[in-house]
RNA sequence: GGCGCAUUCGUCUAGGGGCCUAGGACGCCGCCCUCUCACGGCGGUAGCACGGGUUCGAAUCCCGUAUGCGCCUCCA
C-alpha cells in the first residue's frame, strides 16, 4: 500500500524555512515511494490574516515545486467530527467529562513505545501521561486530539514531523488506539537551528520562503541544500537535482541530530545551480526575478547581459550591483582613473567596427602593448570609467553591450574628472 | 525539577568493531589560471564532548557525567 503523508502548517504567517524542511522530507518520501503528499492547514480561527497566510503557504510550496495531492484540508472543517468522536469515546467509557471539557483516559502504568523511523525505539512511561483534554469547555478540540483524528480520517500512514512532537507522540498513539484507528509509523526529524544554536529567526537573516526568494535564491538550490540538513546520500554526493533527490531519498538515511543552517553554503549551492541552468532559462529567471523586485529595466538588455554574469554571481540579487552600469549612469572614483589611458582607449575604440567583444579586445590589447603596460594595469581604469567599479563582468563584452556611443561618452566624461 | 531526544573538523555530513595515522562539502589560508570579480585546478588548516567499562581491537557497543534542545497548557 502506497504511503500517505501530510504537511500540516498553522497559518500564522509566512512559511518558515524550518517548516519547509519537514515539508520537503514528507514530499521526498511520498514521491520516492509513489505515495501521496497532503496539505492540511491547521487553522483554528477565521481571521483575515489567516486567509492570506493560507494563500501564501500554498504559493510558497508551489514556487518550491512541492506539489501536494488532493484538496487542501482545513482543521476548522473537522471540528464537528472531532466532537462526535470525543462523545463516542465518552459513551465507550474511554473518555469522560470534566467541568465541561472532555478528557481521554490514559493508562497509569506500563509504557507506550514505538519504533521511530529516524530515532529507533522510543519508550515513554505511562505514569507521565495525564488524562488529556480532547475538547475544551468551549467546545473546541485541542491540537493533540484533532491532529490524530485528522491523520486517521485522511488515512495518513507515516507521520514525518519535527522532533518537538516526540513528547506528544505517546499521547497521540493512545488516542488513536482509543479511536480504534490503525497506528501510523512515526519519523521525527530534527529542527534547524541558527548559527548561535537558537531556533532560526529573522535576526539570522532570511527565514521565510519569501525572504529567500527575494534574496535571489532559486528553488533548486533551496531544496538541494535543505535536503542535506539531516539527510545524506553517501559520503560525497551533494549537488543533486530534484529528480535525483526523489530517486535517492530514504528515511533510513535521515540523521537524528539537529543541524545549523549555513547561509554561506546555501549561497554556494545557489551559485552551482544557477550556473547549471541552460543560458536561456537563466535569462528568464533573471528577468522574472527583476520583475518581482519591481525593477523596470529593459528586459531585452537583461537577457543579453545574462550570459555575462551567469558564471560570476551566486544569487539573482547580485545582478543589479554587478551589471547595473548597463542600465544607469555611473560615478567612477577619480582616484582610480587615468586620463592618458582613457583618452587613448577612446581613440582606439573609435575605429572599432563592428563594435563587438572580439574587435574591442584586439584594440585594447594593442593599446596596452603601445603603452608598454600589462593588460591588467591598462584595463583597470577603463573598467572603472565604464562600469563605475573595480569589479565587473568581462570588460570587452560589457563594452559591446553598452554600445559604442555610451562607451565613448563614459570614457570622455571619466577622462575629464581623472586625477 | 521530571520525562524524552541529541552530541564526529567553525558549519553540514560519511562512518554502524579492525578498510580510520577518520573521508567529502561549505568557510578560511596559500599557489595556479586570469582584463577585475567569479569559475576551475592544486595544496593546506581543523574533529570523534568527557569518564568508566565490554573486546585481542571502539568514532562505532554498554553505563555514567557534562552540554544543548524539546515537552510537561482547556498552545499548536
Amino acid at each position: 500500500m502506497p504511503p500517505v503523508v501530510r504537511f500540516a502548517p498553522s497559518p500564522t504567517g509566512f512559511l518558515h524555512i524550518g517548516n519547509v524542511h519537514t515539508a520537503l522530507f514528507n514530499w521526498l518520501f511520498a514521491r520516492h515511494e509513489g505515495g501521496e503528499f497532503r496539505l492540511r492547514i491547521e487553522n483554528t480561527d477565521t481571521s483575515r490574516e489567516v486567509a492570506e497566510a493560507t494563500e501564501q503557504i500554498q504559493e510558497s510550496l508551489r514556487w518550491l515545486g512541492l506539489e501536494w495531492d488532493g484538496p487542501v484540508t482545513f482543521q476548522l472543517d473537522r471540528m464537528d467530527r472531532c466532537r462526535e468522536e470525543a462523545h463516542r469515546l465518552v459513551a465507550q467509557g474511554k473518555a469522560y467529562e470534566d467541568e465541561g471539557a472532555i478528557r481521554i483516559r490514559m493508562p497509569d502504568d506500563g509504557t507506550t513505545a514505538w519504533d521511530d523511523l529516524v530515532r529507533g525505539p522510543i519508550e515513554y512511561p505511562n505514569e507521565k501521561l495525564e488524562d488529556l483534554v480532547a475538547i475544551r469547555s468551549d467546545g473546541r478540540p485541542t491540537y493533540n486530539f484533532a491532529s490524530p483524528v485528522e491523520d486517521w480520517l485522511d488515512g495518513i500512514t507515516h507521520i514525518i514531523r519535527g522532533d518537538d512532537h516526540i513528547s506528544n507522540t505517546p499521547k497521540q498513539i493512545r488516542i488513536l488506539e482509543a479511536l480504534g484507528a490503525p497506528p501510523p509509523e512515526y519519523a521525527h526529524v530534527s529542527h534547524i537551528l541558527g548559527p548561535d544554536g537558537a531556533t532560526l529567526s529573522k535576526r539570522h537573516g532570511s527565514v521565510s520562503v519569501e525572504d529567500f526568494r527575494a534574496a535571489g535564491y532559486i528553488p533548486e538550490a533551496l531544496t538541494n541544500y535543505l535536503a542535506l540538513l539531516g539527510w545524506s546520500y553517501d559520503d560525497r554526493t551533494e549537488i543533486m537535482t530534484v529528480s535525483e533527490l526523489v530517486e535517492r531519498f530514504t528515511l533510513e538515511r535521515v540523521g537524528a541530530s539537529p543541524a545549523v543552517f549555513d547561509y554561506q553554503k546555501l549561497e554556494h549551492f545557489n551559485g552551482v545551480h544557477l550556473r547549471a541552468l541552460p543560458p536561456g532559462e537563466y535569462a528568464e529567471r533573471l528577468v522574472g526575478y527583476l520583475r518581482e523586485q519591481a525593477y523596470e529595466w529593459d528586459e531585452e538588455l537583461v537577457r543579453r547581459a545574462a550570459p555575462l554574469v551567469q558564471e560570476k554571481i551566486s544569487t539573482l540579487a547580485q545582478f543589479p550591483g554587478f551589471a547595473g552600469f548597463l542600465f544607469g549612469e555611473v560615478d567612477p572614483d577619480p582616484a582610480l582613473l587615468d586620463r592618458e589611458v582613457l583618452e587613448r582607449a577612446a581613440a582606439a575604440l573609435e575605429g572599432v567596427e563592428p563594435f563587438d567583444a572580439e574587435g574591442i579586445e584586439q584594440a585594447l590589447r594593442a593599446l596596452a602593448d603601445e603603452l608598454g603596460t600589462s593588460p591588467r594595469r591598462a584595463f583597470q581604469p577603463i573598467r572603472v570609467a565604464v562600469t563605475g567599479s573595480k569589479v565587473s563582468p568581462g570588460l570587452f563584452e560589457s563594452l559591446e553591450l553598452l554600445g559604442k556611443d555610451r562607451a565613448l561618452s563614459r570614457l570622455a566624461s571619466a577622462g575629464a574628472v581623472a586625477a
